[in-house]
DNA sequence: GTCTATAAGCCGATAGAC
DNA sequence: GTCTATCGGCTTATAGAC
C-alpha cells in the first residue's frame, strides 16, 4: 500500500467519521465527504466500493477491537471488570468522540447498518453483563432486573455526550479524564448497589 | 376544522411519527410519509409548509407539554422530585416511545432542528438540574461534579429502550410500567448517593 | 490512481386543474 | 382540500479519458 493511496483513504476516513458523526449517515452526502477530505468524488467509490461500504471500514479503521480483545481476555472480579469498563469506554468516548456518535446514531434507529455496529460492540455488552451477574452472584451487586440495570448502567456511561444540545446547562468548566471517569464510576457502582467501603479498596 | 381536515393531517403526523422515529429526519421523505398515511404528497406542503415544519408540529401534536406544566408547577422535596420525574420521562418513554426516539436523535446529532427540541424539553432538565442542586445543598444527594452527575442520571433514565439494538441481549421478558420505574428509580437514587432508608420513605 | 462527464433516479416544493 | 404534472436540484455510482 503505497503512501500516496493511503493518504487519500485516510483522508476520506476521516472525513466521512466527522460528517457522519455531527450529521448522520442519511445526512451527509458523498461528495461533501470528498469536498472535506478534498478528493476527487469519484474516489469513495473506487477506495471503499460506495457509501455503505465507506462506513463499514471506518469502524474497521477506527474501532479499538485490539484494545477490547486485551480487555476481555483478563480475569478480572466482577468490580475490578466494571470498573475497568468505565474507564476504557470513557477514555474512548474522549479519544473517538465521533466514533462514539456514530454507536448512538445507529443504537437509535432501526438502522440497516445495525450489524456492522454489532459486530464491533457486543462482545463488550456481553462482557459487561455476565460482569453484572457475576457480581450479583457474589453479593457485591445488588439488582433485581438484570436487563433494567444494564440499561440504565449502559446509559449513565455512553449516554456522556460533549453534546450541543446540553451545552447551555453546563457550568463548570471542563474537567480532566480522570475526574470524569471517577464520576461516573461511583455513580455506576453506587447505582450498582456496592458498598462504598467496598468500592474504595482495591 | 372540520374532521375531514383534521383526519388527513392526523394521519400524516402519526406516519411522520413513526417514519422518523425509525429512519430519522433525512433518512425519511416526504414521499415516503405520505405513503404510509395513504395521503397525496402535496399535502404535507399544503397542511404543514414544508418537511420541517412537519417535524416540528410533531412536538406541538405530541409532547406532553401540558403534563410537564403540571409536574413542573408543583413544590416538591429534591427525593420526590427526581422520583416524580423519573416515573414521568418513563411513562412518557412507554407511551410515547417515537417522540422519545426522535429526542435521542437530534440530542446526538448537531442538528439544525435543535431548537425545536430544546423549546420542548429544557424546562425539564433544568429542572432537574436545579432539584440535583437543592438536594445536595440539603444533605439527600452525594455527588461532585453537577455536571457528570447530570449527564450520568439523564443517560440511567433516557438511554432505556426496547431497541433491537440490544434486544439479543435481553433475558427477562417485557415487564410492567411498575417494576420498570422501580428499578430505575433505585439505580438512580442510589447513583445519587442517597441513603437507602431514606428513599424507602415517602 | 485520478479525473470529467454523465447516467438514472429520488428529493422537496409548487403551479395549476378540478 | 385534493390531485397531477413538473421543476430544479441533489443524490450515488460509473464509464471512459488520461
Amino acid at each position: 500500500m503505497c503512501p500516496e493511496e493511503t493518504d487519500v483513504k485516510l483522508r476520506i476516513l476521516l472525513a466521512a467519521r466527522k460528517l457522519f458523526a455531527r450529521q448522520g449517515y442519511d445526512g451527509t452526502s458523498v461528495r461533501q465527504i470528498c469536498e472535506e477530505a478534498k478528493v476527487n468524488v469519484a474516489l469513495v467509490s473506487y477506495h471503499f466500493g460506495g457509501k455503505e461500504n465507506l462506513f463499514s471500514a471506518l469502524f474497521d479503521a477506527f474501532f479499538p477491537g485490539q484494545r477490547v480483545q486485551e480487555v476481555l481476555e483478563q480475569k478480572l472480579t466482577p468490580l475490578a471488570g466494571i470498573k475497568l469498563v468505565v474507564r476504557e469506554i470513557t477514555l474512548t468516548r474522549l479519544r473517538e468522540p465521533e466514533l462514539i456518535s456514530l454507536l448512538q446514531q445507529e443504537i437509535v434507529f432501526q438502522s440497516p447498518r445495525i450489524d456492522i455496529i454489532r459486530k464491533h460492540a457486543f462482545p463488550v455488552w456481553t462482557y459487561v453483563r455476565d460482569l453484572l451477574l457475576e457480581g450479583r452472584e457474589q453479593g457485591v451487586f445488588r439488582f433485581r432486573s438484570i436487563d433494567h440495570t444494564f440499561m440504565s448502567m449502559t446509559g449513565a456511561i455512553l449516554f456522556h455526550k460533549k453534546s450541543d444540545y446540553f451545552r447551555p446547562l453546563f457550568t463548570e468548566e471542563q474537567q480532566d479524564s480522570e475526574s470524569l471517569i471517577a464520576d461516573i464510576t461511583e455513580f455506576v457502582l453506587r447505582g450498582l448497589g456496592v458498598d462504598p467501603t467496598a468500592s474504595a479498596e482495591e
